[in-house]
DNA sequence: GCCGCTATTGCAACAACTTGCGCTAGCGCG
DNA sequence: CGCGCTAGCGCAAGTTGTTGCAATAGCGGC
């Protein structure tokens, strides 16, 4: 079912890490076009996890022209500048985090569907214990572990 | 290589576990094809892990009218009885690891692109924080975590 | 050894990405 | 404020999986 309106309104005053881009683009040598304006006004909007697809139907909403890989490409492009974050769903589904604040690592519960995010110390003991191991640093948020979450605990 | 999966070779005077493939099927009702048969051989000789395009392509090796549809629904099949374990690679993939005689998670390096296992301890450690985090009981082998080994470590 | 029930197959269409390429259009420069 | 360089766009074709459906073929029974 199709989640109604965000309650959360975007507060424009706020300075928001959005507003640099064009001049970060330019300042790159690259552009500053319509597509990747109706990417950015969609991603403003949205909050925590999006699929790759969900966020090709919003910008098509707003722009009917809009192309996949152009969004495919732009998000690339935003995740160097960090704006974005992708990683891989339970399905193996490309899945992106908006303004990753704090990385965290996720869990689905493939019993009920539902997403759960690891608590920073959690996630933080896991890195430690895999540093440990093999000296490996790991990117906790870059993938979904899935399980079953205390409810649906068989 | 921590505890790198045994050198083991297929010992074909040992009874395997595919031996009773064919009569774990009929028990149930289900049937013993040529497709099939073509799927076990090629299992038979792997070992470790291999993404379900490489199957398909050895069976067709085999059999040059291989489906791939068929390929993932005997998988399917085969994953219930326990024989393979389909899991995701650092692309979001598909991956099978055949054999799962002990489940261990896997770390993927995105620097030399080198396959990592961890170790059992650290596994279970994980599994133990995430838990006790929120009563998750997490499954390690599904994914494969990305980050840098020791070796690449910038 | 033949028969029929129905599990499976193979096809075709679809979904989710990915990639190569020629044309368009930002934008820095004069 | 128009020009040209080239980043980026849209398209089309290619991968990797997934699914619905009609035709096929195991296999248990007679």
């Amino acid at each position: 079912m199709p989640r109604r309106a965000a309650s959360r309104v975007v507060d424009t005053r706020d300075p928001s890490p959005w507003d640099g881009v064009a001049e970060r683009l330019r300042a790159g040598g690259q552009r500053w076009t319509p597509q990747r304006r109706t990417l950015i006004e969609v991603l403003r909007e949205q909050e925590g996890h999006v699929t790759a697809t969900e966020l090709i139907a919003r910008c098509r909403e707003r722009d009917g022209t809009t192309t996949p890989s152009t969004v495919y490409r732009t998000l690339d492009l935003l995740e160097g500048f960090g704006l974005v974050k992708h990683g891989h769903g339970p399905g193996g589904r490309e899945e992106y985090h908006v303004l990753p604040d704090q990385v965290h690592g996720h869990l689905y519960c493939v019993a009920c569907g539902a997403t759960w995010e690891i608590r920073p110390e959690t996630g933080a003991a896991i890195v430690e214990a895999l540093a440990s191991d093999l000296g490996f640093t790991v990117d906790l948020s870059h993938v979904t572990i899935s399980g079953r979450c205390r409810g649906c605990h068989d």
